[in-house]
RNA sequence: GCCCGGGUGGUGGAAUGGUAGACACUGGGGACUUAAAAUCCCCUGUUCGUAAGGACGUGUGGGUUCGAGUCCCGCCCCGGGCACCA
């Protein structure tokens, strides 16, 4: 016997008991049998931090488990695993505090999370859990990485980065709200360091057109496509007054202006700048630039909307007036962005409007409205039929028409073309910490590296990548393949250094070493060489970011044990990429356009058969608190998901949270409201069994359920189905509240339709229906049995409730056969006595008849 | 400022252009009970009316339609994202 035996409904006996019988017979394990129909769902996997799992959590996996279990129940082989995000730096916060190895901490954290998710319930295949701080498994992320650099895609760069001194670490752009880091707010500043630099960029087209095939949320499509920045304009040289060899290029997406351009702005950073700044003005100028250099991102942006500038003195030629105009720089033009430099159109862009009305820079009108009418200054409207004005022979023509005639003109005259840009900015991806992912390469003189490139015949990029360590240039050398994974060596303090290097920078036996090239084999430099092949490195003290290992782990679930490969090509051309990720829209930018674009790289490899990775995206919505605040521990508004299955029971979180509400809406906990669904199950388990726990009586295998009820049933079994489909549980629970409502009316009932029903309730409460199921005498876990189907037979209706309506009124209703004609309908509404009173003493003009739903009679 | 999403009872929410408020929560009344809990039944948008019944009602003002929560236009409010990207 498979069942428990309580005789109430207790799910504090029932629910471990079916965990048990799960994890003990693999009952949710993935076939090998690559003939069967897959299925891939997938969840954000979880960083397993110290705090445990929030309801946010659960909401995220029920409805993936939901999903999984329903299509196991449909016949589809279901690939549903579980794996952990655990580099990054609570973690590492929590080590330094303790003194406890990163390794300990995330062990006893995994414990804890798979604990309290097997308590939900989850249908997770742990064969193939993974772990991104498992060396089996970052060996491939190197992998991966090494693939990216020797394309050509990993760079060094040596640039002012966003530096944290409370974080003790460099941070990405993302990764700074408001001028502050987005953990724990803490101010940052710019500093340079050495970095290194993923071309995302290379891939910003691709990234951008791939979004119009995925079936992903519009918005985050939407922020997607604003992150990338696509933007279609020109670049024009202009000439400087009094240089021969020297022009300022801009970029633009409205050259039609450039009659109207009075003024040219550089950023800062332009590395014309000096050159440009006339010794009067070099005083002013210098102290501009160096102000500018240490402004924060919040200075620079939030506070700075009043915007600066200083005049360098130099003028350029507007190359279509042939007019001079001056030279400003000014920081509210990016060095970061297009060429670092504009023209400037006060008449026709708010911003140059707003410097030029500081400054008191001239203000010429180019473009009006073609009906002749004044338009304000600035006059940005892109609506509306406008033309050139004051344009000479451009003057009259659209925009459109404009920009192309200027742009074929410089393009001839060899100082322009049309060009595209994007706000996309390369990836900088590298951390001064230690617990990530340690880069596998190692730094080497000139000499080395091009004797060990043409010995050892190593992939490298086209373009060795290099930077000066103590005035010395280095080049980077790929450690071999075969010598992953490059482990972290053991540390005595996980403390930032502080000096921007990561704890790894004071391990000198591991950082200073002898190198053999072909095997990757070290030995500390402070020994005697090895052997004649080997030669002097420094290993890399960054480390990857945290987004690495989230880049491709749902490639490695299809094959988590390959030693040979991240996974095979069978695995990978059998379950493809996941048929649903679900997550948070907090990832909508970052997570999903990283693993994109190293997706898009493997895929260019060979790697993987397809070039996008998420196909089909959803985003839960948030759990607020019973406030409808987010719930956060110093409002105290916490609801916890360890009590309440406590409570209540894990069947009943579950369905709660997919009755709350729309999926994706944001929604308030109501701690009164699981009662209602853990009524239900009550109800539900009333049904099935009596106050000894045998089958209710009432339950009869020869029984004939009557009409009415089976159409209840076979709607409820429609119904479930369809609103599973479309991720709409919320009223699928409704659904089945009606039909527990029903059966609870029956005098007796056939087995198979409480059977039937117990196997549509059972992906959103798994526990209690498997109980149940086995009670009713089913040998076979409900979880192996196949979805029940509807008889669409038994949807019809003969007779409908036909609703009367006058002037579109409801005026009542009647239950009457369908097929019935509009004159005989129209006589059973005049035997209604408000139709017959509404109708009284005037004429139908007109009657619109929709059989066996509605009757409206248009009066005068 | 720009781009999205959303405003429906006391609450969460439901409604292919066709009876607005399904299903729940809360509240009220009743049954069972010595009593309570649990359970079951009834009521629960506003308003006029003793009642029968009527009027009003989906943020707001218009419009389209026989008929609008749903479609179109304007406005108000809330939530999210982006923010000197030329």
């Amino acid at each position: 016997m498979m069942e428990t035996h309580c005789k109430e409904y207790d799910f504090q006996q029932i629910e471990p008991k079916w965990q048990t019988f799960w994890t003990e017979n693999n009952t949710f394990r993935a076939e090998q049998d690559t003939s069967l129909p897959k299925y891939y769902a997938l969840d954000m996997f979880p960083y397993p931090s110290g705090a445990g799992l929030h309801l946010g959590h659960c909401e995220n996996y029920a409805i993936t488990d939901i999903m999984a279990r329903f299509k196991r129940a449909q016949g589809y082989n279901v690939l549903y695993p579980i794996g952990w995000d655990a580099f990054g730096l609570p973690t590492e916060n929590y080590a330094v505090k303790t003194g406890r190895h990163p390794v300990d901490i995330t062990k006893e954290n995994i414990l804890t999370y798979t604990r309290q998710l097997r308590q939900i319930g989850l249908s997770n295949d742990y064969s193939r859990e993974v772990n991104t701080t498992d060396p089996e498994y970052f060996r491939w992320t190197q992998w991966i990485w090494l693939q990216l650099f020797q394309q050509g895609l990993a760079y060094v760069e040596d640039k002012p980065v966003w530096w944290c001194p409370a974080l003790g670490t460099v941070l990405a752009n993302e990764e700074i709200i408001d001028g502050k880091s987005e953990v724990g707010s803490h101010p940052v500043e710019r500093r340079p360091l050495r970095q290194w630099v993923l071309r995302i960029t290379a891939y910003a087209d691709r990234l951008l057109d791939g979004l119009k095939n995925l079936d992903w949320p519009d918005s985050t499509k939407r922020m997607q496509a604003a992150w990338i920045g696509r933007s279609e304009g020109s670049e024009v040289e202009f000439d400087i007054d009094g240089f021969t060899d020297e022009r300022l290029k801009i970029f633009t997406t409205r050259v039609d202006t450039i009659y109207g351009a009075t003024y040219m702005v550089i950023a800062p950073e332009h590395n014309l700048a000096e050159q440009l700044t006339i010794a009067s003005q070099k005083t002013d100028v210098e102290r501009y630039t160096r102000l500018a250099a240490s402004k924060s991102d919040l200075e620079r942006t939030e506070l700075a909307k009043d915007k600066t500038g200083v005049f360098t003195g130099s003028y350029a030629i507007n190359p279509a007036s042939g007019g001079k105009i001056p030279i400003w720089v000014a920081d509210y033009v990016l060095a970061s962005y297009g060429t670092g430099a504009i023209m400037a159109v006060p008449a026709h862009d708010e911003r140059d409007y707003e410097f030029a009305q500081k400054y008191n820079l001239p203000c010429t009108q180019v473009i009006a409205p073609v009906d002749g009418s004044s338009a304000k200054l600035p006059y940005c409207e892109k609506v509306g039929e406008v033309v050139l004005i004051n344009s000479e022979a451009y003057s009259g023509m659209t925009p459109k028409v404009a920009t192309g005639k200027l742009d074929q003109q410089f393009s001839e005259a060899g100082r322009g073309k049309s060009t595209i840009q994007f706000k996309l900015r390369d990836w900088l991806f590298s951390r001064q910490r230690y617990w990530g992912e340690p880069f596998p390469i190692v730094w080497v003189s000139a000499e080395n590296y091009n004797r060990s490139v043409a010995i050892h015949t190593l992939k490298v990029p086209a373009d060795p990548v290099t930077a000066m360590f103590d005035g010395v240039l280095r080049y980077a050398l790929p450690i071999p393949e075969s010598s992953l994974p490059l482990r972290l060596p053991e540390v005595q303090s996980y403390n930032p250094t502080g000096t921007g290097e990561s704890p790894l920078a004071k391990m000198p036996d591991w950082l200073e070493i002898w190198y053999e090239p072909s095997t990757g084999a070290a030995v500390a430099a402070i020994e005697a060489k090895p052997g004649d092949q080997w030669i002097r490195a420094r290993r890399e003290t960054n480390t990857m970011p945290q987004w690495a290992g989230s880049c491709w782990y749902y490639l490695r679930y299809v094959d988590p044990k390959n030693r040979e490969s991240l996974a095979s090509a069978d695995m990978l051309e059998y379950w493809g990429t996941p048929d649903i990720y679900v997550g948070g829209a907090e990832h909508a930018v970052l997570h999903l356009l990283y693993a994109r674009f190293w997706h898009k790289v493997l895929f260019d490899l060979g790697v993987v058969p397809t070039d996008e990775p998420f196909r089909k995206l959803f985003h839960q919505g948030i759990i607020l608190g019973e406030d409808g605040e987010k719930m956060s521990k110093s409002r105290g508004n916490v609801a916890n998901p360890d009590e309440i299955i406590k409570s209540y029971g894990a069947d009943s979180l579950r369905l709660y949270l997919m009755f709350l509400g729309p999926l994706d809406a944001m929604k308030p906990w109501n701690p009164k409201g699981i009662e209602g669904v853990h009524r239900f199950l009550q109800k539900v388990w009333r049904e099935c069994v009596d106050q000894e726990g045998k089958p209710n009586p009432k339950i009869d295998p020869d029984t004939q359920d009557s009409g009415e009820f089976l159409k209840l049933l076979h709607e409820t079994i429609k119904k479930v189905g369809d609103d599973l489909s479309n991720l709409r549980y919320n009223t699928a629970v409704s659904q089945m509240m009606i039909f527990a409502n029903g059966l609870q009316k029956t005098q007796t009932v056939s087995r198979n339709s409480v059977l039937a029903f117990l196997q549509i309730l059972a992906p959103f409460a798994p526990h209690i229906c498997e109980e149940l199921w086995a009670r009713l005498g089913q040998k076979t876990p409900l979880a192996k049995t196949i979805w029940p189907t509807y008889d669409a037979k038994r949807l019809e209706a003969k007779e409908a409730k036909l609703v009367f309506q006058v002037n579109g009124k409801f005026r009542g209703d009647q239950l009457l056969p369908i097929e019935i004609s509009q004159d005989i309908a129209i006589e059973h509404a005049m035997e209604n006595n408000k139709v017959a009173a509404q109708v009284a003493g005037k004429t139908i003009k007109r009657v619109i008849f929709i059989p066996g739903k509605i009757l409206n009679l248009v009066v005068s």
